[in-house]
DNA sequence: GTCGCTGCCGAACTTCGTTCGACGGCTCCT
DNA sequence: AGGAGCCGTCGAACGAAGTTCGGCAGCGAC
């Protein structure tokens, strides 16, 4: 991980789908030499892929929220059932195996506020393994790119 | 949003740097029709952008957690004024907005406890706005791909 | 029925991805 | 200090992909 491989980085994920000679240039290197080291950087699993960013709002799920959850035991068994379910709960778009006062945290994506009452009481409620959970409603979000190197 | 841009939307989110030919074959058309779908996609905002995906730990911030804060006064002033300043913090990857116990939510990704502790000690409680927070370290994270239509 | 519109197709042209042999600098060993 | 081997970079060449555009077919309106 020198200089040139944590800007191919910032670069990639800025924009995935930037032609391998538009990076090369922008690096200052030859194409031949862009691509060799995106090669080594996809190899060594730095770069896990490329996905495209969706307007959930255009997909009919504009409404998103956090949903904490405590489940009780805490056993492995527990935890493994439990994700996979969350996995095949379409609403879910990512789920935290957390510490701290929840155990586990949903991100969620909906139609409406009555499909997240829904998906809240008919799926999580349900389960016997949930002891009770928080949802904060998300008014905006803000993601930004990581940089390779924390400042002192 | 016809069932095609449905699986194109399906297949850039798996893999965003899928050649237009091998897109077009995967949903039987032509090269020509599936890249006009996917620039009237972009130009009506469904796909935002194409990011990589990077491994943190890779980057040396194996550390992720979410942080919930509570800020008061909760006028528009002090959320923007706060919003603005995590902006410009590095180990925050993401923060939203939220209504519920918690004001806002940071994911945060550090290379160790100890910049964990630094971060919430030295960032965040110095900030007057900011009345109080919880962690919940992330053990594993889970992302899906976002499906168009919900089951009802 | 016909006119007009919209979306899809396929060919042509441009640009890009990918491979490979060679060159240059670096390190390590003597 | 000199030489050998290695690693990373380069540039050219070829095959593949992106992109444009004219035309055509299906559909709806009048």
């Amino acid at each position: 991980m020198d200089e040139l491989d944590s800007a191919i980085v910032a670069h990639l994920q800025a924009d995935a789908r930037l032609t391998n000679r538009e990076l090369a240039r922008r690096l200052g290197v030859a194409p031949s030499t862009a691509l060799e080291r995106v090669r080594l950087l996809r190899e060594r699993g730095v770069i896990r892929g490329y996905h495209a960013d969706i307007d959930l709002a255009a997909l009919n799920r504009p409404v998103e929220a956090f949903v904490a959850c405590r489940v009780r035991p805490l056993s492995r068994a527990v935890i493994d059932n439990f994700k996979a379910a969350l996995n095949s709960l379409p609403e879910v778009l990512a789920s935290y195996v957390c510490a701290g006062d929840d155990d586990f945290i949903l991100h969620v994506a909906v139609p409406d506020l009555e499909r997240l009452h829904e998906f809240l009481i008919d799926r999580l409620s349900e389960r016997r393994e949930v002891l009770g959970f928080r949802s904060s409603i998300i008014f905006e979000s803000t993601r930004k790119p990581v940089f390779a190197e924390l400042p002192s």
